[in-house]
DNA sequence: TGTATATTTCGTTATTATTCGAAATGAGGA
DNA sequence: TCCTCATTTCGAATAATAACGAAATATACA
């Protein structure tokens, strides 16, 4: 029941949403989703540590980045089954369009230097 | 955007979950409800109304007694899809498991006097 | 009409969430 | 090794949520 709680918590936030329908598009880094959602870099990480303890996203480490991404596989029967819902919704969202777009001219070396 | 975190915060909380397990067994008034959930009147009042205006339930007056049930048909894509999967899930939790015993035996006619 | 009662609304309090900036962590490159 | 920089953690301020009891609504029945 706490875990049934917890991962709806998860998505009872704008910018999560926002983070988890931008992942869709591709991996991201904690620079670029920052950069996209115009907030503090802190509260970014603690958006994406909420939604990695839920089970819907993974990170991996690439160097000095940290790279964000889907969790497809390994997630839990409420991820598995809630992950493909969320993709088939809001997909005319001005927000989620938006920040799509963002997403296709964001880049992590330009964003943190090199 | 603004209506999908509706429908997720509408999930996030326990004994919101518990109210629509119960549902599923069969409809049910405010005091039953109450006394199921041992919390104030008000209290299952103010719940009743965030999963009436998520959409997940409905009510109906019925003499001086409000009964609620799940939104089955005229609800929306979000609940259509969540509400099934829902059914679903807590199959052996033990909270669950007693709220829907009590369930059995509890009684509108006896609880409110008559 | 007046009373009893099931439910909702209101006002308040305690807890939890969200946000930020500052400080801490940790990996890469000079 | 030391410095740089992306990210995380910490601490504090603000906002949102859940809970209760009391008051307000609304319906049934005498």
């Amino acid at each position: 029941m706490r875990e049934m709680v917890k991962i709806f918590k998860a998505l009872s936030d704008a910018s999560r949403i926002r983070i988890l329908k931008m992942l869709e598009i591709r991996p991201l880094c904690v620079c670029e989703i920052t950069e996209v959602l115009q907030l503090a870099t802190s509260t970014v990480s603690k958006h994406l540590s909420i939604l990695r303890d839920a089970g819907y996203i993974n990170d991996e480490k690439e160097g000095k980045w940290v790279t964000y991404y889907l969790n497809r596989d390994q997630s839990s029967d409420y991820v598995r089954h809630l992950l493909p819902l969320i993709k088939t919704w809001l997909p005319a969202n001005e927000t989620v369009l938006n920040d799509r777009k963002k997403v296709q001219t964001v880049d992590r070396n330009q964003l943190c230097g090199i």
